[in-house]
RNA sequence: CGGGGCGUAGCGCAGCUUGGUUAGCGCGCCUGCUUUGGGAGCAGGAGGUCGCGAGUUCGAAUCUCGCCGCCCCGACCA
């Protein structure tokens, strides 16, 4: 490809709406270019990596005896409706000229179950892993960063099928190892956690995390046993025994008008938080819960759900707080309570003689004890983790942030259960299928490499990716010895089968040089002042000088160069 | 959805507080000459519904109201 008839709109002024490093280098060098929020057009040096992150992960899935189809975009709405997922948020619901009704595709679970209950009937057609690679919709609230978050992304989803769960730990393993394989090739470390299933449903599911400061998620990392959990997820752990209340006076109600919210109650009694109880009111299925965690810390919904045996919890409304707790929202306490089932999180057995609201508007109680003044049912660990909590297997908990790239998951039946996608299994059974689910970021693993892979000039692509692996600049284009020298490497080098730009245009060197440190292609040849002695300059891009090189050799130097380098990621 | 910020040329910004001729600047773009290894110099030029709509006013980029869009933090997140 010659670069004055390509396509290579970089800009030398950040744009003003990217603060992230990657996003910027990205509107910068000419890949992408937003069109609305969260959603980005992959101009061409951006649809080459794309296309060459797919092939990397297409022979993966090779690897892993995975096969590839396409479904629809289009989501027949009650097939969302058999699973209940029509009621997912971020849908986007949209209607043909008949009045029938369609989900832009979000992830595919349905389709493929459909697909499962009209051609997998017999234990002979499993187990099979299916995938496609496929544009995602997804109404996201806050759509952020570029391709970290958008609206509609490029995504790897992959669905395994087996008879049994012992089965689908092997589809499930061999997916795990292929998504290693395919983030190692595209340069990318990551760091596998555990991590809530959320909508998608299931057991046990686990997160590829690239760790970098601009990653949105919460990662919390055990520094005795190295085991990385989502914060959503991560369980906390810690010794506690329970504080009794000798020497602590009598609970005592105390006026607090209009303190609602923790920070008005703690500066209204010159208290710390951490000396006052939140009650939050749940409801978990048929279940009324208060949920007590110190003041200073959150509730975690997820872990709340998971020691209550229940799918999800839910916030109590207004109205049904007002009637349980006799007050508004802000002055719930567990003291009186009931018809409501108390569970607090085990940190607070280690004080006692606190702040709690008093189940009367505007009042809360002071010195409130635990095993004297109210009953806590079960303690347990329901807060959200943080940095400095003691893990579980007697470490502490160190937090960093991560780009969430990849997430597989084990479903079980969930959904071949309603569904009803059933196989016979050999022995005139009919069973459902037990599935897993396999999703990789494409656009997004794309946005962390950049994320990982640069420097003030721009980006550093691992060769694997690059939208080109070797640039030929002519410094002067109007110097005809250099021209044809640019040319005529640059056809040697594509007869070897190097993916590579001649930068033939007539700018200036300097802006030639800026562009290719922008965009980030590997290794740069400089056909310039050494043409008249046979040499031209090769540089890779990550190191800071660059050799000048006899023309006869320099060909098959740089051919083995960039074929040494794929072999590294291959 | 809550909080904050922004919307003026392709990009980055000034002007708005205190309304007043033809709305500026830098980069980019076009033409010419010179230059040619780290985003060149000089000269000339094109490019604007000042986000949209109402209102106030003799007069609105500027003041008021409504709407829309974008960014950041939070909530949410498959």
């Amino acid at each position: 490809m010659r670069a004055s008839r390509y396509f290579l709109p970089t800009l030398r002024e950040v744009p003003a709406d990217a603060t992230v490093a990657s996003h910027r280098l990205l509107l910068r060098g000419g890949f992408i270019r937003q069109q609305s929020a969260g959603v980005y057009n992959y101009l061409p040096l951006g649809l080459r990596v794309i296309e060459k992150i797919k092939s990397i992960l297409r022979q993966e899935c090779a690897k892993a005896n995975c096969v590839e189809l396409l479904m629809p975009t289009l989501v027949p709405f009650e097939l969302l409706e058999e699973t209940g997922r029509d009621k997912v948020e971020v849908l986007f619901p949209t209607t043909d000229r008949t009045g029938r009704r369609f989900a832009l595709g979000f992830t595919h679970e349905e389709i493929i179950t459909d697909i499962a209950r009209n051609y997998l009937h017999s234990y002979r057609d499993l187990p099979i892993t299916l995938y496609q690679i496929q544009t995602k919709f997804r109404d996201e609230p806050r759509p952020r960063a570029g391709l970290i978050r958008g609206k509609e992304f490029i995504m790897l989803d992959a669905y395994s099928f087996d008879p049994d769960d012992a089965h689908c730990d092997v589809s499930y393993d061999r997916m795990w190892h292929a998504f290693d394989e395919m983030f190692r090739r595209l340069g990318l470390e990551t760091l596998v956690c555990e991590a809530e299933a959320g909508d998608i449903g299931g057991g046990r599911n686990h997160e590829f995390m690239v760790i970098t400061e601009a990653g949105e998620d919460s990662v919390l990392r055990d520094d005795k046993t190295g085991i990385a959990a989502n914060a959503e997820r991560c369980d906390i752990g810690g010794n506690y025994s329970t504080v009794g209340h000798d020497g602590i006076p009598a609970a005592e109600l105390v006026a607090t008008p209009n303190a609602r919210s923790v920070k008005e109650v703690t500066s209204l009694l010159a208290v710390d938080s951490h000396r006052l109880i939140k009650t939050l009111l749940v409801r978990a299925g048929d279940r009324n819960v208060a949920a007590l965690v110190r003041g200073d810390r959150d509730l975690n919904p997820h872990k709340l759900a998971r020691r209550l045996g229940v799918e999800r919890v839910a916030m109590m409304e207004s109205s049904d707080v007002q009637r349980i707790t006799g007050a508004d929202v802000g002055f719930a306490g567990p003291i009186g309570l009931s018809g409501v089932e108390i569970i607090a999180d085990n940190e607070l057995q280690a004080q006692n003689g606190y702040v709690v609201g008093g189940n009367v508007n505007d009042k809360h109680f002071v010195n409130a004890c635990h095993g004297r003044d109210f009953k806590v049912d079960r303690w347990e660990d329901i807060r959200v983790a943080l940095d400095g909590d003691p893990a579980v297997s007697g470490g502490v908990l160190r937090e960093v942030r991560g780009i969430e790239v990849g997430h597989i998951f084990q479903l079980g039946t969930k959904y071949s259960g309603s569904m009803k996608a059933h196989f016979d299994d050999g022995e005139g059974k009919e069973k459902p299928i037990v599935m897993g689910c396999y999703g990789l970021g494409v656009s997004r693993s794309l946005q962390a490499v950049v994320e990982v892979y640069n420097d003030e000039a721009g980006i550093i692509w691992p060769m694997s990716i690059a939208p080109f692996e070797v640039v030929v600049i002519v410094a002067n284009a109007e110097d005809e010895s250099q021209m044809k020298a640019g040319e005529k490497i640059y056809f040697d080098l594509l007869e070897q089968g190097v993916d590579v730009l001649l930068d033939d245009r007539s700018e200036r060197a300097g802006a030639k040089f800026k562009d290719a440190d922008l965009i980030g292609y590997p290794l740069r040849v400089v056909c310039g002042r050494g043409i008249p002695e046979g040499k031209a300059e090769v540089k890779w891009r990550h190191e800071e000088r660059g050799e000048d090189m006899p023309l006869e050799e320099l060909g098959s130097k740089v051919t083995n160069w960039v074929q040494n380098e794929r072999t590294k990621s291959a």
